[in-house]
DNA sequence: TTTAGCACTCTATTTCTTTGATTGCTAAAG
DNA sequence: CTTTAGCAATCAAAGAAATAGAGTGCTAAA
């Protein structure tokens, strides 16, 4: 590709981003200056090399997956980072609140500014260790078991307690899974108990309180559930792509079937695109989503993410992604 | 309004209800076995009386607001209540799960057998009574908060130490809050607190320590939060009534803003039938919110509501909603 | 009070026409 | 070899006109 062909490429990726509407050679000839004739010539090429296409046989060019993907590798990811600039992210940043909140607020502010939809895949507190276990009643045959991360997450689970056990026995048996579990990461502490039961001196006291283990269990899985946030859908519908009532409805349908979850990339480190078809879910087919991940200094990964029509301001957008992710990491960072 | 006339208003909104299409004299007539020249006449009185309504000159009627009142007090209510029949959610209610999980599982049933928006506000534990406050350390210089009410209900706020404290200092707060909250309804607790550290004698304890309290008093303010639980706004998109894009973009808005939460009836007592414009948001015009409250033993108050178009199909739903939060209310009474 | 008959109204659907933007191609100019 | 002007061809979008069909209101007779 010339360098006249990369120019052009990027000036329709630029000019489709802010009209919607598909790019003729006249609006870009007027731009470099040279005929409609000679650009509708390069034009011819870049079709040809699968960058542009046009929506029907005489109309004006819009950009391809392909072109969006050689428009954001070649252009977008040279640009200089500018970490500043977010005047109004910083400010949240700033605030010294809550973590969630923080998080809430600054997903709200991303999803406005960029008409998108934004999703915060929390860390979990997969690979936290238990800190303490804790058993506290309620009522003469109810009690509820409380479950403390070494980073400060809180758990509890309610129990019923039947007659046959009384609250000596119970001291007991919370005395030992603490003694069993302290410092055990989240994700071992179902392999241990079950193994526990099994091998250890404990097990004639555990086995018949089988169902306090599995509240236990339960309990402590609820650490590994993914903590998500997903806001700004409504900001996004009313870009025209959405203008299709079938799309819309389908949209807001794998929103709320938790479907749009699977499109998130989780896997990859730093930024990662998926332009179009290149994510599984076909109601998302016209659609790119962005995702950023971040690391917390307890092995946690947690990403944050955006959806919107494939015509997205990639220049804007993909910086203050990145911006906005080195941020939140920093907040795990801090403690 | 003579028999014959409130026969022919139940079979329009009967009809309307199914077909979403305006009903014409001809059909009501073929049903009732008289001529359409009758029934045109019986429906021009309906008309008169804004019973029904046309959507242009030549169209056949569709029910009014005030024909969709007529119709709930006069036939819906006096509906025998058929309190079984719901087979699918006596499932739900006897599986004797977690409670919250129950709920989200009725409500999620109920949107999809309505297709309408089912939501959830669930009792808060404002009027819970403190059962334990406890501090857990988490590193040198980091605590966790934990609180409990008498119903089971954990909150926990993080805080972090200034130097200036130590353990021993905090124990003895802990002490003296644990010692002045019990068995305080959570709803006092923010006045007590203030009302103890200006008069009684732990006033010099308390009073370097206003973060820590301020701690506190976030802590038990998040008890006061209303819990809510929304689903099924995609079930509901595709009716009729959504085929306009502009009021699709609307609904979704509104829900997305958290304003459809103000159309919901908290405060009348049984079941509450808001229609079309007794709504107070304009977006929520065409819809019909109805929400059915119950009681908790403890004193708090949760609403299960349910918004969709006004041409629901009232007969069915009224009497599900009625229950549904009949059956919820037992959930909290078994404690 | 009910009904048959008929003119009238209005929507929804289809078909046709027009407009305008854009392309590809060709041949001439640089 | 590249650029450009010119021109016919293509197609979507918007508007206009024609048609079909469902329903109403009114009148006069049963």
């Amino acid at each position: 590709m010339t360098k006249r062909q990369e120019m052009i490429l990027k000036l329709i990726v630029d000019e489709y981003v802010k009209s919607a509407e598909p790019i003729g050679s006249k609006a870009i000839a007027e731009i470099l200056n040279v005929s409609s004739a000679t650009i509708r010539n390069e034009m011819g090429i870049l079709e040809e090399l699968n960058y542009i296409e046009k929506t029907h046989t005489s109309s004006g060019r819009v950009p391809s997956e392909k072109g969006y993907r050689y428009y954001i590798e070649t252009i977008v990811k040279n640009l200089d980072e500018e970490t500043d600039g977010f005047f109004e992210f910083d400010e949240i940043f700033e605030q010294g609140a809550d973590r969630d909140e923080i998080i809430h607020e600054a997903i709200n502010l991303l999803s406005e500014a960029t008409n998108c939809t934004a999703i915060s895949l929390g860390p979990n507190a997969y690979h936290s260790k238990v800190k303490k276990i804790q058993m506290v009643p309620i009522t003469s045959h109810q009690a509820l078991i409380i479950v403390i991360t070494n980073f400060g997450h809180v758990e509890s689970k309610q129990i019923n307690l039947s007659e046959d056990m009384d609250t000596e026995e119970l001291v007991k048996v919370i005395d030992l899974l603490n003694e069993m579990l302290i410092d055990t990461p989240i994700s071992k502490v179902s392999e241990k108990l079950h193994y526990e039961i099994q091998h250890s001196h404990i097990k004639e006291l555990l086995k018949y309180r089988e169902t306090i283990v599995d509240s236990f269990i339960e309990a402590f899985s609820k650490f590994a559930q993914s903590r998500y946030y997903l806001t700004g859908s409504s900001n996004m519908l009313y870009q025209p792509e959405f203008n299709d009532i079938h799309k819309l409805r389908e949209f807001i349908s794998t929103i709320e079937n938790n479907e749009i979850f699977k499109i998130v990339d989780q896997d990859s480190e730093g930024i990662s695109v998926k332009i179009g078809s290149e994510n599984q879910i076909t109601a998302m087919n016209d659609c790119t989503v962005i995702s950023s991940s971040y690391n917390t200094h307890d092995g946690e990964k947690g990403t944050i993410s955006l959806v919107g029509p494939t015509r997205m301001d990639y220049r804007r957008i993909i910086p203050l992604l990145k911006y906005i992710a080195r941020h939140i990491a920093k907040l795990y960072e801090e403690e």
